[in-house]
DNA sequence: CGTATGCTCAAACGATCGTTTGAATCGTGC
DNA sequence: GCACGATTCAAACGATCGTTTGAGCATACG
């Protein structure tokens, strides 16, 4: 069902791409289709509808990177409470690696402007689907920045997760040369990040 | 030319509505003349096409709020070299401003829109027309900070204009009951975001 | 009054959209 | 080899898109 070379998977794969650049009511399933080098009445078999890709496109990358991110948190306190550092690092970290992955680069622009476009149907999607992953990273946050009232706090994560979103979104255009500076960049641009999301989360 | 109630002002009217709900592609013209209450004709005749008329959405606002912010920071360095703060206010309040005046609230997500979209037509128009004041600005930040590095800087820059962009794109849909409380509230969001922009350019 | 100019209007243009259809083709188990 | 479900295909559907057209209306100037 998932084969990498199938019909449904060179679909997802396109979508990812030309939703990316041109959006989702911009790409059309003739450009879709011909990309992917399918026919044109693949996508409404495979997934019932246009709308329905789009949330295929979401879910297949969504499930992993919330479940790294899952993980991640929860093999924090394996041994002594987290600090804010590590916390952030098991939010930022799946999330860039997904960055530099080939076709997850793209992705993230999607998501990106999935963000900006405000649409309710996609916004509760998202909030069903992957809502307790905020919720868990929310708690922790609340835990270790006790001195914040509640709307101080969601007024800093709702700037920080701005700011990541912006970020990430313009990733993963620029090929490296070999995996080593590929590795090093990567860490680099997560202590920036991490770095920036901690002062703006904790200044007095 | 630019009377109020004009055909050519309610059209522009209509367009920041619809932009901001439905985005540039999902706004029709015949959607928006019918908002504006003038003939499907009126767009061409007025504007020459669709693309002229968005790019007249972004003229009208945009002369404006940098107008302003250009001249907040000129009015600065007048008796005393200016501080971080104060180069962040003249940045953001002009925007600020903008955001709990009316249909301004809605440009701000035609703004945020725009961003996430990366369409390279519309950045180039920006950058050309307005990239004089973030160049200016930039150069602020470098004098205010000279221990960064510039890539650092610009790093950070893009940050704290993520998470401005992707703020203020929520602002304005509600309105509140008095002059005063709605004065007291944009002075507040305005230290929240200054505090947080200010804390996430300067960290250590 | 006549007419030129700026603007509005209903109607239509060709193009492109997402979706549906029914026949053709493929792959498997009997 | 044959039947049957799964998949692919070319073609067409009605709807909607941005744009153009040419007639109609207004207002101001000689």
């Amino acid at each position: 069902m998932n084969a990498p070379g199938s019909t449904r998977d060179r679909i997802l794969g396109a979508a990812e791409l030309l939703f990316a650049q041109r959006g989702f009511d911009g790409a059309s399933l003739r450009q879709l289709t011909a990309t992917a080098g399918v026919n044109l009445a693949a996508v409404n078999y495979h997934f019932g509808s246009k709308e329905k890709l789009v949330e295929e496109v979401f879910r297949r990358r969504l499930d992993a990177l919330n479940a790294n991110r899952m993980a991640a948190l929860a093999q924090l306190g394996s041994e002594h409470p987290a600090t804010l550092e590590e916390v952030l690092t098991a939010y930022i970290r799946p999330a860039l690696e997904l960055s530099h992955d080939g076709n997850g680069a793209l992705f993230m622009r999607v998501l990106a402007r999935a963000f900006a476009e405000h649409d309710d149907t996609l916004r509760r999607f998202l909030s069903e689907n992957y809502g307790h992953v905020m919720r868990q990273f929310t708690a922790e946050f609340a835990r270790l920045l006790p001195q914040l009232s509640k709307p101080e706090l969601y007024w800093r994560i709702d700037l920080v997760t701005g700011a990541l979103t912006h970020a990430m979104s313009g990733f993963g255009m620029i090929q490296r040369k070999d995996d080593v500076s590929e590795q090093a960049h990567r860490e680099q641009t997560m202590q920036h990040l991490i770095r920036f999301a901690a002062a703006g989360l904790s200044h007095p």
